[in-house]
DNA sequence: TTGAGAACATCTTGACTCGGAACTTCTCCA
DNA sequence: TGGAGAAGTTCCGAGTCAAGATGTTCTCAA
Protein backbone atom coordinates (compact mmCIF):
# COMPACT_ATOMS: atom_id res chain seq x y z
CA UNK A 1 0.00 0.00 0.00
CA UNK A 2 2.93 2.18 -0.94
CA UNK A 3 0.71 4.05 -3.24
CA UNK A 4 0.15 7.07 -1.90
CA UNK A 5 3.17 8.39 -2.44
CA UNK A 6 2.15 10.88 -5.49
CA UNK A 7 -0.28 12.83 -3.42
CA UNK A 8 2.20 14.54 -2.04
CA UNK A 9 3.67 15.91 -5.51
CA UNK A 10 0.38 16.79 -6.89
CA UNK A 11 -1.84 18.04 -4.09
CA UNK A 12 -1.83 21.18 -5.64
CA UNK A 13 -4.31 20.46 -8.19
CA UNK A 14 -6.54 18.04 -5.96
CA UNK A 15 -9.13 19.78 -5.02
CA UNK A 16 -10.03 20.86 -1.29
CA UNK A 17 -13.03 18.79 -0.44
CA UNK A 18 -11.10 15.53 -1.39
CA UNK A 19 -8.03 16.82 0.53
CA UNK A 20 -10.17 17.25 3.28
CA UNK A 21 -12.27 14.05 3.37
CA UNK A 22 -9.24 12.27 3.03
CA UNK A 23 -7.48 13.60 6.17
CA UNK A 24 -11.23 12.84 7.98
CA UNK A 25 -10.54 9.60 6.82
CA UNK A 26 -7.27 8.82 8.14
CA UNK A 27 -7.32 10.60 11.01
CA UNK A 28 -10.84 8.68 11.86
CA UNK A 29 -9.11 5.47 11.01
CA UNK A 30 -6.64 6.31 13.89
CA UNK A 31 -9.66 7.24 16.32
CA UNK A 32 -11.42 4.46 15.36
CA UNK A 33 -9.36 2.07 16.21
CA UNK A 34 -8.55 3.10 19.33
CA UNK A 35 -12.13 3.71 20.62
CA UNK A 36 -12.79 -0.10 19.28
CA UNK A 37 -10.94 -1.13 22.33
CA UNK A 38 -13.27 0.41 24.50
CA UNK A 39 -16.34 -1.65 22.65
CA UNK A 40 -17.51 0.96 21.13
CA UNK A 41 -17.73 3.03 18.16
CA UNK A 42 -16.68 6.22 17.20
CA UNK A 43 -19.80 7.65 16.69
CA UNK A 44 -21.30 5.97 19.63
CA UNK A 45 -18.59 8.20 21.56
CA UNK A 46 -19.35 10.97 20.49
CA UNK A 47 -23.19 10.38 21.33
CA UNK A 48 -21.87 9.63 24.90
CA UNK A 49 -19.79 12.96 24.54
CA UNK A 50 -22.68 15.30 23.86
CA UNK A 51 -24.72 13.63 26.60
CA UNK A 52 -22.10 13.91 29.12
CA UNK A 53 -21.20 17.04 28.66
CA UNK A 54 -23.87 19.24 27.44
CA UNK A 55 -27.51 17.90 28.57
CA UNK A 56 -29.39 21.11 28.09
CA UNK A 57 -28.49 21.35 24.49
CA UNK A 58 -29.77 17.65 23.83
CA UNK A 59 -32.98 17.48 25.20
CA UNK A 60 -34.74 15.63 22.25
CA UNK A 61 -32.97 12.99 19.81
CA UNK A 62 -33.80 15.24 16.74
CA UNK A 63 -32.44 18.00 18.31
CA UNK A 64 -29.11 15.99 19.22
CA UNK A 65 -28.98 14.55 15.93
CA UNK A 66 -28.67 18.46 14.63
CA UNK A 67 -26.46 19.12 16.57
CA UNK A 68 -24.66 16.30 16.08
CA UNK A 69 -24.27 16.04 12.04
CA UNK A 70 -25.96 12.75 12.23
CA UNK A 71 -29.16 11.35 10.67
CA UNK A 72 -32.03 11.01 12.48
CA UNK A 73 -32.46 7.09 12.07
CA UNK A 74 -28.84 6.81 12.35
CA UNK A 75 -28.86 8.48 15.21
CA UNK A 76 -31.69 6.02 16.61
CA UNK A 77 -30.22 2.88 15.77
CA UNK A 78 -26.76 4.04 17.39
CA UNK A 79 -29.16 5.08 20.76
CA UNK A 80 -30.72 1.17 20.42
CA UNK A 81 -27.08 0.51 20.49
CA UNK A 82 -25.52 2.30 23.46
CA UNK A 83 -29.16 1.55 25.11
CA UNK A 84 -28.78 -2.32 24.91
CA UNK A 85 -25.17 -2.05 25.96
CA UNK A 86 -26.47 -0.08 29.00
CA UNK A 87 -24.32 2.99 28.56
CA UNK A 88 -27.70 5.50 27.71
CA UNK A 89 -31.46 5.25 29.29
CA UNK A 90 -34.55 6.98 27.18
CA UNK A 91 -36.11 8.51 29.85
CA UNK A 92 -40.39 9.53 29.20
CA UNK A 93 -40.22 13.62 29.26
CA UNK A 94 -43.04 14.22 31.86
CA UNK A 95 -43.91 17.69 29.97
CA UNK A 96 -43.85 16.38 26.54
CA UNK A 97 -45.29 13.24 25.97
CA UNK A 98 -43.93 12.30 22.63
CA UNK A 99 -40.19 13.19 23.75
CA UNK A 100 -37.79 10.86 25.31
CA UNK A 101 -34.16 12.05 26.50
CA UNK A 102 -31.94 10.29 26.20
CA UNK A 103 -29.15 10.31 29.37
CA UNK A 104 -25.95 9.21 29.75
CA UNK A 105 -26.02 6.39 32.86
CA UNK A 106 -23.21 6.57 35.56
CA UNK A 107 -21.62 3.27 33.18
CA UNK A 108 -21.53 4.90 30.15
CA UNK A 109 -20.44 8.36 31.71
CA UNK A 110 -17.15 6.45 33.04
CA UNK A 111 -16.67 4.68 29.34
CA UNK A 112 -17.09 8.12 27.98
CA UNK A 113 -14.22 9.39 30.07
CA UNK A 114 -12.09 6.34 29.97
CA UNK A 115 -12.51 6.49 26.30
CA UNK A 116 -11.77 10.03 26.28
CA UNK A 117 -8.65 10.14 27.62
CA UNK A 118 -7.65 7.85 25.35
CA UNK A 119 -8.77 9.66 22.24
CA UNK A 120 -7.11 12.43 23.95
CA UNK A 121 -3.65 10.56 23.55
CA UNK A 122 -4.38 10.29 19.85
CA UNK A 123 -5.54 13.76 19.24
CA UNK A 124 -2.22 14.69 21.32
CA UNK A 125 -0.35 12.32 19.00
CA UNK A 126 -1.33 13.91 15.77
CA UNK A 127 -1.15 17.81 17.45
CA UNK A 128 3.10 17.23 17.79
CA UNK A 129 2.62 16.75 14.01
CA UNK A 130 2.21 20.99 14.00
CA UNK A 131 3.09 23.98 15.83
CA UNK A 132 0.99 25.43 18.28
CA UNK A 133 -0.39 28.42 15.70
CA UNK A 134 -0.50 26.09 12.58
CA UNK A 135 -3.31 24.34 15.68
CA UNK A 136 -4.97 27.20 16.32
CA UNK A 137 -5.30 28.30 12.80
CA UNK A 138 -6.00 24.45 12.08
CA UNK A 139 -8.77 24.18 14.31
CA UNK A 140 -10.59 28.34 13.71
CA UNK A 141 -10.77 26.82 10.00
CA UNK A 142 -12.20 23.91 10.66
CA UNK A 143 -14.81 25.27 12.99
CA UNK A 144 -15.45 27.89 10.86
CA UNK A 145 -16.24 25.33 8.03
CA UNK A 146 -18.25 23.46 10.06
CA UNK A 147 -20.68 25.41 11.22
CA UNK A 148 -23.42 26.81 9.11
CA UNK A 149 -27.49 26.45 9.07
CA UNK A 150 -27.74 25.11 5.91
CA UNK A 151 -29.03 21.16 6.23
CA UNK A 152 -26.91 18.85 5.41
CA UNK A 153 -27.55 15.19 4.32
CA UNK A 154 -26.54 11.90 5.52
CA UNK A 155 -24.28 11.47 9.00
CA UNK A 156 -21.20 12.78 9.69
CA UNK A 157 -19.28 10.28 11.10
CA UNK B 1 -32.41 24.23 11.54
CA UNK B 2 -30.69 27.04 13.50
CA UNK B 3 -29.77 24.13 16.46
CA UNK B 4 -25.80 24.79 15.36
CA UNK B 5 -25.36 27.72 17.69
CA UNK B 6 -23.94 25.81 20.44
CA UNK B 7 -20.93 24.71 18.26
CA UNK B 8 -18.99 27.94 18.22
CA UNK B 9 -19.37 28.25 22.22
CA UNK B 10 -18.15 24.70 23.07
CA UNK B 11 -15.89 24.00 19.91
CA UNK B 12 -13.29 23.66 22.23
CA UNK B 13 -13.91 20.21 24.23
CA UNK B 14 -15.20 18.76 20.99
CA UNK B 15 -12.49 16.65 19.55
CA UNK B 16 -10.52 16.99 16.29
CA UNK B 17 -11.99 14.21 14.75
CA UNK B 18 -15.54 15.29 14.69
CA UNK B 19 -14.35 18.48 13.91
CA UNK B 20 -12.65 17.38 10.91
CA UNK B 21 -15.37 15.18 10.11
CA UNK B 22 -18.02 18.06 10.48
CA UNK B 23 -16.19 20.11 8.47
CA UNK B 24 -15.77 17.71 5.22
CA UNK B 25 -19.80 16.96 5.97
CA UNK B 26 -20.47 20.58 5.15
CA UNK B 27 -17.66 21.30 2.45
CA UNK B 28 -18.62 18.30 1.12
CA UNK B 29 -22.42 19.03 0.81
CA UNK B 30 -21.46 22.21 -0.88
CA UNK B 31 -19.40 20.69 -3.62
CA UNK B 32 -21.93 17.32 -4.04
CA UNK B 33 -24.95 20.03 -4.71
CA UNK B 34 -23.06 21.60 -7.44
CA UNK B 35 -21.33 18.44 -9.00
CA UNK B 36 -25.32 16.70 -8.95
CA UNK B 37 -25.87 19.41 -11.63
CA UNK B 38 -23.80 17.69 -14.16
CA UNK B 39 -25.43 14.48 -13.43
CA UNK B 40 -22.69 13.08 -11.86
CA UNK B 41 -21.42 12.41 -8.01
CA UNK B 42 -18.83 13.96 -5.82
CA UNK B 43 -17.10 10.07 -6.43
CA UNK B 44 -17.78 10.34 -9.85
CA UNK B 45 -16.29 13.37 -10.51
CA UNK B 46 -13.34 12.73 -8.57
CA UNK B 47 -12.50 9.72 -10.23
CA UNK B 48 -12.52 11.05 -13.86
CA UNK B 49 -10.18 13.82 -11.97
CA UNK B 50 -8.12 11.10 -11.36
CA UNK B 51 -8.12 9.82 -15.10
CA UNK B 52 -7.69 12.61 -16.55
CA UNK B 53 -5.23 14.60 -14.64
CA UNK B 54 -2.56 11.53 -13.90
CA UNK B 55 -3.00 8.58 -16.15
CA UNK B 56 0.12 6.77 -15.62
CA UNK B 57 -0.26 6.72 -11.66
CA UNK B 58 -3.96 5.02 -12.42
CA UNK B 59 -2.82 2.30 -14.26
CA UNK B 60 -4.81 -0.26 -12.56
CA UNK B 61 -8.47 -0.04 -10.86
CA UNK B 62 -6.72 -1.54 -7.59
CA UNK B 63 -4.13 1.22 -7.82
CA UNK B 64 -6.72 4.36 -8.42
CA UNK B 65 -8.76 2.92 -5.47
CA UNK B 66 -6.11 3.10 -3.08
CA UNK B 67 -4.91 6.60 -4.42
CA UNK B 68 -8.37 7.92 -4.14
CA UNK B 69 -8.93 6.52 -0.98
CA UNK B 70 -11.67 4.34 -1.74
CA UNK B 71 -12.85 0.73 -1.75
CA UNK B 72 -11.80 -1.60 -4.73
CA UNK B 73 -15.78 -2.42 -4.65
CA UNK B 74 -16.96 0.92 -4.15
CA UNK B 75 -14.70 2.19 -6.84
CA UNK B 76 -15.66 -0.98 -8.88
CA UNK B 77 -19.47 0.58 -8.77
CA UNK B 78 -18.13 3.73 -9.93
CA UNK B 79 -16.86 2.99 -12.96
CA UNK B 80 -19.47 0.99 -13.79
CA UNK B 81 -22.00 3.83 -13.86
CA UNK B 82 -19.07 6.05 -15.31
CA UNK B 83 -18.81 3.31 -18.26
CA UNK B 84 -22.24 3.15 -18.68
CA UNK B 85 -22.86 6.67 -19.24
CA UNK B 86 -20.31 6.57 -21.58
CA UNK B 87 -17.57 8.94 -19.58
CA UNK B 88 -14.58 5.98 -19.14
CA UNK B 89 -14.36 2.27 -20.80
CA UNK B 90 -11.93 0.05 -19.47
CA UNK B 91 -9.43 -1.50 -21.28
CA UNK B 92 -7.88 -4.39 -21.36
CA UNK B 93 -3.98 -4.52 -21.01
CA UNK B 94 -1.96 -6.20 -23.85
CA UNK B 95 0.78 -7.13 -21.45
CA UNK B 96 -1.60 -8.27 -18.18
CA UNK B 97 -4.67 -9.96 -18.89
CA UNK B 98 -5.90 -9.37 -15.35
CA UNK B 99 -5.63 -5.88 -15.75
CA UNK B 100 -9.15 -3.80 -17.28
CA UNK B 101 -7.13 0.01 -16.91
CA UNK B 102 -9.47 2.59 -16.83
CA UNK B 103 -9.88 5.60 -19.71
CA UNK B 104 -11.25 8.51 -19.53
CA UNK B 105 -13.10 9.16 -22.89
CA UNK B 106 -13.10 12.52 -25.03
CA UNK B 107 -17.26 13.03 -23.49
CA UNK B 108 -15.68 12.47 -19.91
CA UNK B 109 -12.94 14.87 -20.12
CA UNK B 110 -15.54 17.71 -21.50
CA UNK B 111 -17.12 17.14 -18.87
CA UNK B 112 -15.13 16.78 -16.17
CA UNK B 113 -13.20 20.10 -17.37
CA UNK B 114 -16.96 21.78 -17.00
CA UNK B 115 -17.66 20.20 -13.96
CA UNK B 116 -14.05 21.28 -12.27
CA UNK B 117 -14.47 24.16 -13.07
CA UNK B 118 -17.43 24.94 -11.59
CA UNK B 119 -16.43 23.45 -8.24
CA UNK B 120 -13.40 25.64 -8.84
CA UNK B 121 -16.00 28.32 -7.93
CA UNK B 122 -17.48 26.76 -5.13
CA UNK B 123 -13.68 26.08 -3.69
CA UNK B 124 -13.16 29.96 -4.47
CA UNK B 125 -16.34 30.78 -2.40
CA UNK B 126 -14.58 28.83 0.56
CA UNK B 127 -11.45 30.47 -0.11
CA UNK B 128 -12.73 33.95 0.78
CA UNK B 129 -13.19 33.54 4.35
CA UNK B 130 -9.67 33.00 5.26
CA UNK B 131 -6.75 34.91 4.23
CA UNK B 132 -3.90 33.47 1.83
CA UNK B 133 -1.52 32.65 4.75
CA UNK B 134 -4.14 30.68 6.16
CA UNK B 135 -5.14 29.01 3.41
CA UNK B 136 -1.50 27.91 3.17
CA UNK B 137 -1.50 26.58 6.43
CA UNK B 138 -4.41 24.63 5.85
CA UNK B 139 -3.89 23.30 3.02
CA UNK B 140 -0.47 22.34 4.14
CA UNK B 141 -1.81 20.72 7.34
CA UNK B 142 -4.72 18.45 5.55
CA UNK B 143 -2.51 16.96 3.13
CA UNK B 144 0.17 16.21 5.59
CA UNK B 145 -3.15 14.55 7.54
CA UNK B 146 -4.03 12.68 4.60
CA UNK B 147 -0.74 11.33 3.95
CA UNK B 148 0.42 7.79 5.47
CA UNK B 149 0.72 4.32 4.52
CA UNK B 150 -1.37 2.97 6.94
CA UNK B 151 -4.81 0.67 5.19
CA UNK B 152 -7.57 2.26 5.91
CA UNK B 153 -10.75 1.02 6.20
CA UNK B 154 -14.10 2.16 3.45
CA UNK B 155 -13.89 4.64 1.58
CA UNK B 156 -13.12 8.32 2.00
CA UNK B 157 -15.85 9.93 -0.08
C1' DT C 1 -63.42 23.01 22.79
C1' DT C 2 -62.00 21.38 18.66
C1' DG C 3 -59.62 20.92 14.48
C1' DA C 4 -55.39 21.76 11.59
C1' DG C 5 -50.90 21.48 11.41
C1' DA C 6 -46.24 20.93 13.55
C1' DA C 7 -42.95 18.18 16.31
C1' DC C 8 -41.13 13.93 17.78
C1' DA C 9 -39.81 9.13 17.77
C1' DT C 10 -40.05 5.04 15.34
C1' DC C 11 -40.68 1.80 11.45
C1' DT C 12 -40.33 0.37 6.65
C1' DT C 13 -38.03 -0.21 2.62
C1' DG C 14 -34.95 0.08 -1.02
C1' DA C 15 -30.36 1.24 -2.00
C1' DC C 16 -25.64 1.28 -0.88
C1' DT C 17 -21.21 -0.35 1.40
C1' DC C 18 -17.44 -3.10 1.96
C1' DG C 19 -14.83 -7.24 3.85
C1' DG C 20 -13.94 -11.49 2.24
C1' DA C 21 -14.15 -15.25 -1.15
C1' DA C 22 -13.64 -16.80 -5.94
C1' DC C 23 -11.64 -16.76 -10.29
C1' DT C 24 -8.23 -15.70 -13.73
C1' DT C 25 -3.69 -14.42 -14.88
C1' DC C 26 1.00 -13.41 -13.86
C1' DT C 27 5.67 -14.00 -11.58
C1' DC C 28 9.26 -16.32 -9.78
C1' DC C 29 11.79 -19.86 -7.93
C1' DA C 30 13.02 -24.73 -7.73
C1' DT D 1 8.56 -26.96 -16.80
C1' DG D 2 5.53 -26.59 -13.26
C1' DG D 3 3.83 -25.32 -9.03
C1' DA D 4 3.17 -21.88 -5.21
C1' DG D 5 1.91 -17.65 -4.24
C1' DA D 6 0.81 -12.75 -5.56
C1' DA D 7 -1.99 -9.43 -8.15
C1' DG D 8 -6.16 -7.82 -10.43
C1' DT D 9 -10.99 -7.97 -10.95
C1' DT D 10 -15.45 -9.43 -9.92
C1' DC D 11 -19.05 -11.57 -7.03
C1' DC D 12 -21.54 -12.29 -2.67
C1' DG D 13 -23.87 -11.49 1.55
C1' DA D 14 -24.39 -9.39 5.91
C1' DG D 15 -24.60 -5.12 7.58
C1' DT D 16 -25.58 -0.12 7.26
C1' DC D 17 -27.85 3.99 5.72
C1' DA D 18 -31.26 7.30 5.09
C1' DA D 19 -35.76 9.19 2.80
C1' DG D 20 -40.27 8.87 3.49
C1' DA D 21 -44.39 7.02 5.96
C1' DT D 22 -46.75 6.27 10.40
C1' DG D 23 -48.66 7.14 14.73
C1' DT D 24 -48.68 9.77 18.76
C1' DT D 25 -48.64 14.11 21.14
C1' DC D 26 -48.51 19.00 21.37
C1' DT D 27 -49.72 23.91 20.04
C1' DC D 28 -52.39 27.40 18.58
C1' DA D 29 -55.93 29.72 16.56
C1' DA D 30 -60.82 29.87 15.45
Amino acid sequence: MEVQQPIAACVEKWDFNWLLHRAAQRVGSAFADEIAKFGISLRGQLVLQALASDEEAARTQLKLGAMLGLDKTTLMSELDKLERAGLIMRVPDPKDRRVRTPVITDKGRELQKEAGDALADVERSFRTRFSHQEMVVLRKALSELAEGESPVHGSCI
